[in-house]
DNA sequence: CTGTTAGCGCGTTCAC
DNA sequence: GTGAACGCGCTAACAG
């Protein structure tokens, strides 16, 4: 078995009897070096098993290849329900940070903790960011991004804040989630989630839309806004199926959310989606092993995390890069019934 | 708005009229120095925004704080479902290492590939690895592990193989599922699962140790095995519903496998937990919003978590530690019905 | 084409 | 207590 020890490249070097620089040049595969001492080069130093020290590599390259991801979700996670969204996004984020010759720092904390010292542009650990969510830190958002252009986050695009976000169109997802509900014949339309969040909030004003679309009024009485905490997405599903209210329909911003209620509504001696339809959000894969199947507003994922690690590494190389809204899609399941 | 600009160490020792030496002293809390002068560096430094940069003293001081993982389930990605089982593991182990003050290297591609260039221990860009689940890859595992003690893997304890490795009692959480089946009245149970790994090959021997408890007869045609990838557990699933078997009870080796099953059972006209009892395994958090509620076998993972980090940084720090096989837990929803 | 020199930003000997 | 010098491992500028 062979030994896998580190050597350095003057070793290297003084093996293949040349000097640091040629052995460097060589395995960087620079042309300013003679194809037979390159080969040479190459061969000893697959002999000795190296391999470039890509720590000292970057601090003279003054770079590190290196993007952070950062998820506010993490910052409460015993609350949280793991959910399966980031998850299906945080891999195509590395899927594409992968084929570009990058790789992942998974960050369970903001850059701003610490008196910034968690901030990996500062420390030298990354060359950009992405953050999942926006949230109550948008104000955080907005100055590290005024600093430092290499930033790129995941959410809702907030007109007045002039950083770089790459997300849903969710006021559309929200149109098009109520318009089907109102489409399969239902009448009394509850609205379910966080709304102070503002990617919800863009979903709760296509909701509006679409009820004033069909010259539905809108009752404020049938939105429920839940903060993203197991518990309380428990207690205001529970709180929306016991309200007493009349409703048989329910658009939930987040499959997890649906299934949670569909949950509490089942247990509550009500079906779905006879009693009340269901609409979800993300369209996670585990929804369409759901019972019933979830009908959901599918997000694009995959060219998210593409658009994501394109910008953050444009912005990183000092080029300008603009917000993209992406389409989103209705994928009709089970959880409304047909239409009448 | 002040400026985030980073600066170098020389510059604030500079500003603060002493030598670098003296700074970086100052800047680490070193007891050399001066309380008075120490005061005043530490000003300078916050004055003009001043963060040491890590991947300067990581070079210094050759180490990284940094512990990449990886999991071979991203391979594949673009076939798998996203399990939410890996999505609290990694958050487990993410909150861990936060911490201890080291930083998580998310990878998709195993250590071994391109000639081991990717073998972060090698390049200088971690201090340890932890690698989640074996499959197929046990022997590559093997010879990395040999090389390099810092490496942990979560996954099935394989005796001729001593590498570290945490994990739970597949073998008792596979007896208990089945054992539970059995006490609920079912007489025919079904295996579902991809034997070929090693953690789901302990799950089976649990199933038959708790058959032969029960002193009924192993039938290997109730033993569907089907790989971790999108299109086969559907197809499996498929196959195990229209195999023409007689079974009123499966056990399904995840909760994701559980609902996929669950899904198809009920497209195809059967109840459950009337028609078939189903009990999963990893007791996901979804598990519980699922209807009907999954009954599953609890793996612990933020003991998992815990305990792949104490063992990797242990290692890295050039300690002994051995594998640990963790306890699981029976969770009893409604997937089972009631015990007759 | 190749070797020599210098320095990325920091921590740590060794003198004073 | 403090400063000067050195080197972590590598690449880029400059000669030749």
């Amino acid at each position: 078995m062979k030994k896998r020890e580190v050597r350095t490249l003057s070793e290297v070097a003084e093996l293949a009897r040349v000097s640091e620089s040629t052995a460097s040049r060589a395995l960087a595969g620079s042309p300013l070096v003679a194809e037979k001492t390159r080969k040479h080069v190459l061969q000893i130093a697959k002999l000795c098993n190296y391999v470039v020290n890509q720590n000292a590599r970057n601090l003279r390259l003054k770079q590190t290849n290196v993007i952070e991801v950062v998820s506010p979700v993490w910052q409460n996670r015993r609350k949280t329900i793991a959910d399966p969204f980031f998850l299906e996004l945080l891999g195509a984020i590395g899927d594409n940070l992968n084929a570009k010759g990058y790789d992942l720092l998974l960050s369970t904390q903001p850059p701003w903790n610490d008196d910034w010292q968690r901030n990996p542009l500062m420390t030298g650990k990354a060359d950009g960011i992405i953050l999942i969510g926006q949230g109550a830190s948008d104000p955080m958002i907005h100055e590290l991004a005024n600093d430092y252009p290499q930033v790129v986050v995941w959410g809702a695009d907030i007109p007045y804040q002039p950083y770089c976000v790459v997300g849903s169109d969710n006021v559309e997802g929200g149109r098009l989630a109520t318009e089907h509900l109102i489409s399969v014949g239902r009448q009394s339309i509850a609205f379910l989630g966080d709304i102070k969040m503002p990617e919800i909030g863009h979903r709760h004003e296509g909701y509006r839309k679409a009820l004033a679309e069909a010259g539905r009024p809108y009752d404020p009485d049938l939105t429920f806004s839940v903060p993203f905490d197991v518990g309380a997405v428990h207690n205001s599903a529970l709180e929306l199926v016991n309200s007493g209210k009349d409703f048989d329909a329910v658009f939930a911003t987040s499959d997890v959310i649906a299934m949670s209620l569909i949950s509490e509504l089942i247990a509550s001696g009500r079906s779905v989606p006879e009693d009340v339809a269901v609409v979800g959000f993300d369209n996670v894969s585990s929804s369409a092993l759901y019972n019933p199947g979830l009908t959901t507003i599918a997000q694009d994922m995959a060219l998210g995390g593409k658009l994501l690690v394109e910008k953050v590494l444009a912005r990183a190389a000092g080029e300008e890069q603009g917000s993209t809204l992406m389409p989103v899609k209705l994928i009709v399941r089970s959880s409304c019934g047909v239409n009448l």
